[in-house]
Order: C-alpha cells, then structure tokens, then sequence
DNA sequence: AAAGATCTACCTACTTAATGGTAGGCAATG
DNA sequence: CATTGCCTACCATTAAGTAGGTAGATCTTT
C-alpha cells in the first residue's frame, strides 16, 4: 500500500542528513528509491513538500522518544543521558542532525521550512526544560540556573558535537561530551 | 591590485555562511561583486578551489584572533568567554560558521574540503587543549577533567550554540549558554 | 455479479532554467 | 610584448517540475 511513500521519506531523510537540502536531487532520490524521478513529484509535488513532511515525521520521532524517556527514566541527568543517546546514533550512521542540515540553509530555506524547523527546536527545549525543572525540584539537576538556560545549553551541545564528531567519525568522542554535559548537570 | 580576487572571497564567505557550500552558486557571487560568472573561474578555476581557499582564508582570520585572546587575556576562563565572543559575531549578523556549513553536506563534500575543515577543527581544538591545560595549571580552570576532552566539549556547544541561535536570531540566547560554558569551567 | 467510471501509482518524454566550466578575445599594465 | 583581468558567448549537464498516458485496483451503478 503506502510502502512506496514511506520508502521515499526514509531515503530522502537519509539523504537529507548525510548532504544536506541542496545537496540532494530528485534524481537521487530517485535512484536510492528504484522508481523514476517524475514519480516522486505524485507523491511529493514540490521538493518543499518533501522536506516539510520529512521535518514532521522527524519530530514525530522524537516526540516519541522523548516520551519514552520521560517514562522510563525517573531522574533529570538519566534523561538527558538518554537523550543524548538519541544524537549518538547519528554520529554512528555518520548522518547528521536533520534540523541542522536545514538550519545551516539559512536565508536560502524556504519561509515554510524554516518555521517548521524552528517549532521543533522549541519543542526540544520545552521538553528538556519541563526535564530541568523537575530535576531541579526532585533534587537530581543541580539548582541555581534557569531551565530555559540550561535546555538552550544542553540541545547546543548535542547538536555541535554531533556536527564535529561526525566529521570525525568519533562516536567515542561523542560519548565523552556527552558525558561532560551530564555530569555538569547533576545535583 | 588583488581587490577583486578579496571581494570574491569576501562575499564567498558571506554566501556559504549563509546558505551553505551547495546553496549558492556561481552566478550568486558574481552578482554580489558586480562581476561576471566566468571572471571567477579566473581567479577560482573550480568551486572546490574557491572553498578551499575560503577554508584556509577563515583559519587564518582565527589564528590570528586566537593568538591576540592569549596575548591579551591572562586566564582559562576568560580566554574561552573571548574565543566565545567570536562565534558571537555570527549569531549577530546572521551568519553560521564556514566550517560547519561545510561540515553539514558530510559524503557529498569533495574529499579536499573535508580535510581541510578537520583540520580547521583540529587546530581550534589544539588551541583549546592548550588554553585549557595551562588554566588547570595556574588554577583557573576546574581540574579533573581531561582537556582534550574539555577542549571538544567547549567547541561542540559553541558550534551548536551558534548553528541554533542563528536560527532564532537571538544573541542574547547564545550569550547566555556561552556564560553557562565558561562559569562551569572554572575552577 | 457485470459494466462502466474513477482513482492510484507509476511510467516516458519533455520543458525551462540554472549549474559549473570552457574558449577565445580585448584592453590595460608593467 | 607578455601577462593580468576581465569580457562575451558558448557548452554539457543537471535541476525541479510538467504533460500526458497506461495498467491495475476500487468504487458505483444497474
């Protein structure tokens, strides 16, 4: 049934992550995909489309995620290991974070894009900062600075070392910031 | 003289800080300078050529300002709150990190230009080490930690810090992850 | 249940514009 | 007079997107 457009998101994610918006064609998509380049466009008209659909079903993801973290992790530095974890695997597959693919875009992304790209930044930060503050009050965060602060800290560093690190092809670097960042956190 | 050959790499710079390597082109850079296309190939034969000599350019603009923060600034901790200060600048003019914009289109990027920002890093990350070192030694910085592992950790949430705020067009935002950096540094 | 109509998912073939790059000329400079 | 720096004019390739068609599934009507 829906195999085919499934296919198309997962690939072009891939692409996506691993050269960025502009650096990835229909034709590629097409190839990685094994169907022809006009079929995309019946399922994605423009290549905006795409990435807006990829954005949302990135964030979807994540939201997932994020609720699993919450769920099975009880304190605030173990959900942030947890969720650094996520970013560790990109280093791994040697692809990048989607958002900051498009991010690096600039003034050249599309309006539709950039809004879209910015709802899941604040989206990270509203949860890390819920993640914060309820540390802070359980006592596992270590108090003093503002949750909104430190959420902000926290996705910058996840997000440069997995710029950096996966330049380098260092998963092991990256689990060292990572656990720099955690330990910084704690009580 | 070599003014126009300055000016290409002047908006060069601008535009793959922009928009990326792969988002601008050719016919973009030869409009910012009032210059036609194929004058470019004259002073860049290839776009690669051009990208590598803006990678070398911008690490030669960061030597030089590394050197002056160790001239100028005698502790650990306040030689990373002014390295802190320079990717301030881009956050201000709406304007990611050549390095990073390259960095992002990872396994399209021509082999060339992948060492040449490793290397970018890697001497940032020396100089970091190096700072970071000599602050454990005068008691500066907090001690405990590897700098090697402290140097990858400061550049990753710069660069993240950067990469994200830029998006949200907030200085303010990205000086206050530099202020939580450089106070969890110090000793 | 058969017949027709419509829709889905894909195709080939194409258009238009942009890409990076080349060839060759010409005027100024040293 | 040779080099430098720029030009016009061009090339091959690739980009995103369109036009129009076809086979098969699905829905509708009798």
């Amino acid at each position: 049934m829906r195999d085919t457009r499934a296919e198309l998101l997962s690939q072009a994610e891939t692409l996506v992550r691993g050269r960025g918006f502009a650096g990835f064609s229909y034709a590629d998509l097409a190839e990685a995909v094994g169907i022809r380049k006009a079929s995309i466009h019946h399922h994605f008209p423009t290549k905006v489309d795409l990435g807006a659909t990829l954005v949302v079903a990135y964030a979807d993801r994540y939201d997932a995620a994020l609720a699993a973290i919450r769920a099975d992790v009880p304190d605030g530095p173990g959900r942030i290991a947890a969720y650094g974890q996520l970013y560790l695997g990109g280093v791994e597959q040697g692809l990048g974070c989607l958002c900051a693919a498009l991010a690096i875009e600039g003034e050249a992304l599309p309006e539709r894009l950039r809004g879209d790209i910015a709802t899941f930044f604040e989206g990270h930060l509203a949860w890390l900062e819920a993640v914060l503050r309820a540390g802070q009050a359980d006592g596992s965060v270590r108090s003093g600075l503002e949750p909104a602060v430190l959420a902000r800290y926290v996705i910058a560093t996840l997000e440069g070392a997995l710029l950096m690190e996966r330049l380098f092809a260092s998963p092991a670097a990256f689990a060292d910031t990572l656990a720099v960042l955690v330990e910084g956190l704690k009580a």
